[in-house]
DNA sequence: CGAGCTTGGGTTAACGTTTACTCAAAATGC
DNA sequence: GCATTTTGAGTAAACGTTAACCCAAGCTCG
């Protein structure tokens, strides 16, 4: 209908009553009003359209129907853009809009002090990896929530990926399906990698399963596993393979580790599954479904990291501990 | 220093000024007010770490610093974040928030409204891959750039990468080679595979080189190359190099169709560039770095689209004309 | 039936900026 | 030296919304 910006002092005008009263309306239960001065305010402000002015209120208010988000490299890495849909998605369910500043190189503080120019409701720190990251003091009481990360100092309440509990799935999912003699080409760098390590060992323990530990291998010289570290983990499946105490599975550190895995098996003549199971975490879909065979992986949980986080930002629901874990989801495919 | 939310009251007060002699101080420069007033209050402003209230100036003047996107598929894809980003770094010179909205289900209409409420500067329409859209009449007037495509009223400055002049430098360059005949396993059913067309045509028509009509192939039955459109350039793969009459190079609608032709031309037994050259367009390094051997390619210029497009939405810069077009870059490696 | 309570709604003042208007003092021109 | 212009800065209103406060009328209850 009308589409010029609608006030409330139109409409409070056109019926002969205050803008109070209108404001008091519209707003909801709490002000004491006749229901038929209620109805008659609402029936006109959707008649002429009206949407209320946020910026004024957010003026009056103090704060702006907004999410922020310190993004640490979340943007740059197409990986992660999951955490944002679903994040995206939850919010605007709640009317608020999300802004993203990414931190690039300059420092959490500066990232906060931008992003709170524009008065956010809430503000979130949101990581594209798993990592333990240290918030400066002063704006550890600005930042309400950690996505995918922790705080160093483990004041703030984070969602972080259930690692080693992803990592007793997949060895239980292994065991299962007879697997005993399980080599791990794990990424030792990151946060994640030494929690599915204790989720690896933890899995053999329970089962009573000895770990073979010089299996208990890496497969990068840094932290991070690049195209570099190729040559690396083809030694070691060349290594696995010449001794005749073999292993019946390669478990992956992630799925760039997979595929590499699988063209030193294929150079040293293994089939997959047949004579070695190959499994991973992640589910980087671009590689694990179009490997051959497709790979078995543990997908991260980064969808509903992402639901989650929106929920616990847009204030529906309190986070379920300090550091909530979100589950993994077991993808089998026919590599193992 | 000080860091609770210093108003230009505060700096009036203490200076036994009015609030406009702070504002006009704070301002610039058209105001007429003595220099020595001026930096008094600069310096007070500095020392108390005064930040304006951006809501508070935003509602006064009727909008915020914010940079509006309405993305068409952009953040689901992460291919296209590249624009977003230098985007993202763009705006931000100019202290401009970007908020983004995905169209979603929605429709353009319900997108833009939602920005609306923000009060951002302006609003800009960015679509994920190159593409004409029609953008509805109420929301023409406040859509103020498209965005690595179209709309189709042709009335809305525009951004597009130059896809008939990528063409007709890519099919140079392979002249240059001395490749002469050159089959294009195309993607007609995008904009993009429509203007690659003809710049292919035109670079032959420029030097004279006749171009085989049968060898101007489609490599997807739908419109957007999917992995079911596998077989079909399989097929077409077979059939050129089963005649006699064989092509020398093979030019790709884009890097997944290489990709799909690079095992195609193996099976065949035929060796790349030895026997038969491959280009392609879109530069997807994950593919076209890694492939073996390693793919020559015209990049898309989503940088540089989202560069100039910071730019101009910012302010900085007017559009060269009603539609720009961005050159693509010849990336070489070794499939040439 | 009057005191006190409830109800419905108006009045007014904020929130922090910007800006149109005003006005006094200083500077300039004759 | 007086009239006029320029300069510097103050006053006040406005942006749209919310909220503390107030008041009048009707109600309940002893």
């Amino acid at each position: 209908m009308a589409d010029a910006k609608v006030s409330m002092q139109d409409i409070a005008s056109r019926l002969g009553v205050s803008v109070k009263t209108v404001s008091g309306a519209l707003h909801g239960g709490s002000i004491r009003m006749s229901e038929e001065t209620r109805q008659k305010v609402k029936a006109l402000a959707d008649e002429l359209g009206y949407k209320p002015n946020l910026v004024a209120r957010g003026m009056r208010q103090g704060f702006l129907p907004i999410l922020g988000i310190v993004a640490d490299g979340l943007i740059t890495q197409p990986f992660a853009t999951e955490i944002m849909r679903s994040f995206d998605n939850a919010a605007r369910a709640d009317g608020l809009s999300v802004v993203v500043t990414n931190i690039g190189g300059r420092g959490v503080e500066a990232s906060v002090a931008e992003l709170q120019r524009l008065m956010p409701q809430t503000i979130a720190y949101a990581s594209m990896y798993h990592q333990v990251v240290a918030i400066p003091e002063a704006v550890r009481g600005v930042i309400s929530l950690m996505v995918n990360c922790r705080d160093e100092a483990g004041i703030i309440p984070s969602l972080v990926p259930a690692e080693q509990r992803a990592a007793e799935t997949v060895v239980e999912h292994l065991f299962e399906r007879g697997r005993r003699r399980i080599a791990f080409l794990n990424l030792p760098g990151l946060v994640a990698g030494r929690m599915r390590e204790e989720g690896v060992r933890a899995a053999h323990a329970a089962r009573g399963i000895a770990l073979h530990e010089p299996w208990m291998l890496s497969a990068t010289r840094g932290p991070v596993y690049s195209d570099r570290a190729r040559s690396l983990v083809r030694d070691h499946i060349t290594e696995l393979f010449s001794s005749a105490d073999r292993p019946d599975t390669i478990l992956c550190g992630n799925d760039r580790v997979a595929l590499e895995v699988y063209g030193a098996l294929r150079r040293a003549g293994m089939r997959i599954p047949e004579d070695v199971a190959v499994a991973s975490f992640d589910n980087q879909v671009e590689i694990a479904a179009r490997l051959d065979p497709p790979l078995t992986t543990m997908e991260l949980p980064h969808r509903a990291i992402g639901r989650r986080a929106g929920e616990i930002l847009s204030g529906h629901r309190r986070p379920a501990q300090l550091v909530e874990e979100i589950p993994f989801r077991l993808v089998e495919r026919a590599s193992v």
